[in-house]
RNA sequence: GUCCCCAUAGUCUAACGGAUAGGACACCGGGUUUUCAUCCCGGCGAUGGGGGUUCGAUUCCCCCUGGGGGCACCA
């Protein structure tokens, strides 16, 4: 018999990184398995499920390459696959369970039960429905009729026995069919509930392995009923682990973000996702870390899924991220970058050969620091900008000190002697230069560093500087210069500047004049 | 409250009933580098508690404790 599972999120919002790891096993599973991956959209809740909410589900799959074997867009010969259009099918199957007497209408208000539920909660009794419409007369149900009241469907727990949960994970599971209580099936509005619409089409799927969240555990017994009275075979079960905060508590969006969309926004590499999400709660032997998607699909089997909760740990997650993007080449790393920068306005829609050049070269000069994509804008705004920032610590440190001033100019001087600036003659003149002035090749680097990127850190010196070019360092230096003078204008003004590493030989530059 | 699930370092995890309890993230130290990052080397750190079973329990059983989830006309 061929596997057949399903992925069945509910579009009431994003794509929830628990959701996508449960997505993530269904098709693991049906990957090694040489089986069927079908999605589903449960959308019976017709006030919170959002339209919007399934393209950005089924978008963010397509991303990820989960894809489907059957499902919305593509069909296949168990549709509809939008519960909302499988609406006839419940009310078929639940019309039968009510000629068979598994089940009743009921006209409890929704308040009502409310009130009902709190009291026995109070009373410290298990909040079970008490059966109220279980035994209503013809005519008392007519007069409720004619009260023009709608009634919901309740499936009745008729005998008292005992349930077993058969799960591939956790062997037997034993549930008393007393600590149940009716539930419904079929709201008053016509549209199932999750155990019914679940259930049914689970059956009418044929899915032979329901791979699903703990939390689901619960709803199992209910839902073993449903199938010994639909006349169903049940599936085989499988439930993992679920995916916690840092707390420990069920990962919601208080824990920061949850949703794929925005791991996406960020720039995380979808496999790099994947492969983070796999190990949160499965494992080799050898406790393996990165897999490709052939590794993963050959290897992934249920037998080693762990039972224990898993918290969600982004830092891990990023660490494998900047793994991956590492690993990627420079002008795959080029394409994945430019939507960020465009985003930031820095390249237009088209992008001739000589940026994209650049974009490459720069990609390859930041590709270590990168963690996520969009690190590449806080990195790289010296790049894009004419008058980037210059972070204040590090003028106040390294460009105030009063060498700095003639060695600028020196450096300009010899840079203005070159026809083209390139790395390697950079190197050699700078190099050159801290000979000749005595000072260590650092003195020299980190002001000229300061002045090119505003900065302390980022990429090789003379890589950066003749991604820049000449003209643009020339100026990038007079623009220091410039700074230097203003600042010492200030200084010859009163304050006295803390002594200077004294060799050098410099004479504090002239006070502005503006 | 009740039912169910779970329990190895801060986190993810490995370990036919038999190793100094292994790996990864994070953290800390050192090295390489013009800086940051990368990279390399090293370090810290765990079987929740109590009973059994056994020659021997991380591993099997029971109790306790702790955590989580369900008990909706949500999914």
């Amino acid at each position: 018999m061929q596997a057949r599972v399903r992925f069945a999120p509910s579009p009431t919002g994003e794509l929830h990184i628990g959701g996508l790891r449960t997505a993530l096993f269904n098709w693991l599973f049906a990957r090694h398995n040489k089986g069927k991956f079908i999605l589903r959209i449960e959308n019976t809740d017709t006030l919170r499920s959002r339209e919007d909410f399934t393209k950005s589900i089924i978008d963010n799959l397509k991303w990820l390459g989960l894809i489907w074997d059957e499902g919305p867009q593509i069909g296949g010969e168990y549709g509809p696959y939008l519960q909302s259009e499988r609406l006839p099918v419940y009310k078929r199957l639940a019309d039968n369970l009510l000629k068979e007497e598994k089940a009743y209408f009921c006209y409890c208000l929704p308040e009502e039960l409310e009130q009902r539920k709190q009291k026995m909660q109070k009373a410290k009794l298990p909040p079970l429905y008490n059966g109220r419409c279980r035994y209503l007369s013809e005519k008392e149900r007519k007069s409720l009729e004619n009260e023009g009241m709608k009634p919901a469907v309740r499936f009745k727990v008729l005998q008292e026995c005992e349930l077993r949960v058969k799960d591939l994970l956790r062997g037997e599971v034993k549930f008393d069919s007393k600590t149940l209580g009716d539930f419904i099936i079929l709201k008053s509005d016509g549209t199932p509930t999750f155990n019914f619409a679940n259930v049914v089409d689970d059956a009418l799927m044929r899915i032979t392995h329901v791979i699903r969240g703990d939390d689901h555990l619960s709803n199992t017994p209910r839902q073993l009923l449903l199938y010994q009275s639909l006349g169903f075979k049940e599936p085989f079960y499988a439930h993992i682990p679920m995916i916690l905060g840092k707390d420990a508590s069920k990962l919601s969006k208080r824990h920061g973000a949850t949703s794929v969309s925005y791991y996406r926004k960020e720039g995380y590499l979808p496999w790099a996702l994947i492969n983070y999400l796999a190990l949160l709660g499965w494992s080799t032997v050898d406790s393996q870390q990165f897999f490709t998607r052939e590794e993963l699909i050959q290897k992934f089997t249920l037998d080693r899924v762990n039972k224990s909760p898993a918290i969600f740990d982004s830092q891990k997650l990023e660490w494998m991220n900047a793994e991956y993007i590492r690993k990627t080449n420079i002008h795959e790393l080029a394409e994945l970058v430019i939507p960020h920068l465009r985003e930031r306005g820095w390249v237009g829609e088209k992008i001739d050969a000589l940026t994209y050049k650049k974009i490459v070269r720069i990609s390859e000069l930041e590709k270590d620091r990168l963690r996520v994509l969009s690190d590449i804008i806080k990195l790289t705004d010296f790049f894009f900008e004419k008058d980037f920032p210059l972070d204040d610590k590090s003028v106040e440190k390294t460009l105030k000190k009063d060498y700095v001033y003639s060695l600028l100019k020196k450096i300009k001087h010899e840079i203005e002697k070159m026809d083209l600036l390139t790395q390697d003659g950079l190197e050699e003149i700078l190099r050159r230069l801290a000979e000749k002035l005595n000072l260590s090749t650092g003195k020299v680097f980190h002001p000229l560093r300061i002045a090119l990127t505003g900065r302390m850190t980022g990429p090789g010196l003379f890589e950066l500087a003749e991604v820049l070019g000449k003209e643009e360092v020339i100026r990038r230096i007079d623009r220091a210069l410039k700074l230097l003078i203003k600042e010492s204008g200030g200084l010859s003004n009163g304050r006295t500047p803390d002594s200077g590493s004294g060799s050098g030989g410099s004479s504090p530059p002239p006070p502005a004049t503006h």
